[in-house]
DNA sequence: AATTCGGGGTA
DNA sequence: TACCCAGAATT
């Protein structure tokens, strides 16, 4: 759930997950679509599958265990380099950095300076961190760096006039007004998608499309003639034909299953 | 290396 | 409005 979005948005979503699916057993048992109705309103729905996926793999490869050992935990859906070390610094208490966009930024602003342009490319920032992990401490040292660069060393608005690293930074005491003009002049080309309202967008497609089937019954189907007509309301009418395509790109994603013309939650 | 995948909160 | 977010998978 954390993958992409941020922890105050997560929490309730988490707490309610984890008290009805309190383990993988619980949660391999469980229909996919479920999992994906809980996933309401956190958006990236694929983790959701991928979440599903990984408990019935964890259930499958390793007795319902997860491995501690890198390789084995990278093998599993989901699981990229970020979650594997993050499993290993805060499950298993082992040495490892959980590199996320907090720790990056704290990195690079510490070692390197103000990070636009970027003065270094993520497996030089990798390097820096783990190297910089104290022996034995891995757990504080992840959550520490993480909650700095979550509440002080921001990527808008560094407050460095409170920090504890400011005396080591290369970066402060960081000038507000020189960052926001760096960022805009080293941020990436703006996608081809960007120019249009969201709402023709594709993304927007698919959440009108998987919200809908939220609200069917476990296991009911929706023909596709009826959810083209349900979802007239809130997607512009110029886009309407584009849903059966965006429907098989859901499909193609796990989140969506569609036989004879019904429509319904994988 | 570049794209795609949500949605809600904030300045 | 624009930006931001405990990334991963695919091409």
């Amino acid at each position: 759930m954390l993958q992409q979005t941020q922890v105050e948005r997560v929490v309730p979503h988490y707490e309610a997950f984890v008290a009805r699916w309190p383990g993988f057993a619980a949660l391999a048992a469980a229909e996919a679509a479920d999992v994906v109705r809980a996933w309401r309103g956190l958006g990236y729905n694929s983790r959701a599958v991928r979440l599903h996926a990984l408990a019935r793999a964890v259930q499958a490869r390793h007795g319902g265990l997860l491995p501690a050992d890198p390789a084995a935990l990278r093998a599993l859906p989901g699981i990229g380099a970020y979650t594997a070390s993050a499993l290993r610094a805060f499950a298993f208490e082992l040495d490892d950095a959980a590199v996320d966009v907090n720790v990056r930024r704290v990195i690079h602003r510490v070692a390197l300076g103000l990070e636009h342009p970027r003065l270094a490319d993520d497996r030089t920032l990798d390097t820096l961190a783990i190297a910089a992990v104290p022996h034995g401490a891995a757990h504080d040292w992840n959550s520490a760096l993480m909650d700095l660069g979550a509440t002080i060393c921001t990527a808008r608005a560094p407050k460095c006039l409170i920090c504890p690293l400011r005396d080591a930074c290369v970066a402060a005491p960081v000038d507000p007004v020189e960052l926001t003009t760096r960022a805009r002049a080293h941020a990436p080309a703006k996608s081809p998608q960007s120019g249009i309202p969201f709402e023709r967008s594709t993304r927007y497609l698919r959440g009108r499309i998987v919200d809908r089937l939220r609200d069917l019954a476990p296991r009911e189907a929706l023909p596709l003639a009826t959810l083209l007509r349900d979802l007239a309301a809130s997607v512009p009418g110029d886009r309407l034909h584009e849903i059966p395509n965006v429907v098989d790109m859901l499909v193609r994603d796990g989140i969506v299953t569609c036989d004879s013309q019904e429509v319904r939650l994988a």
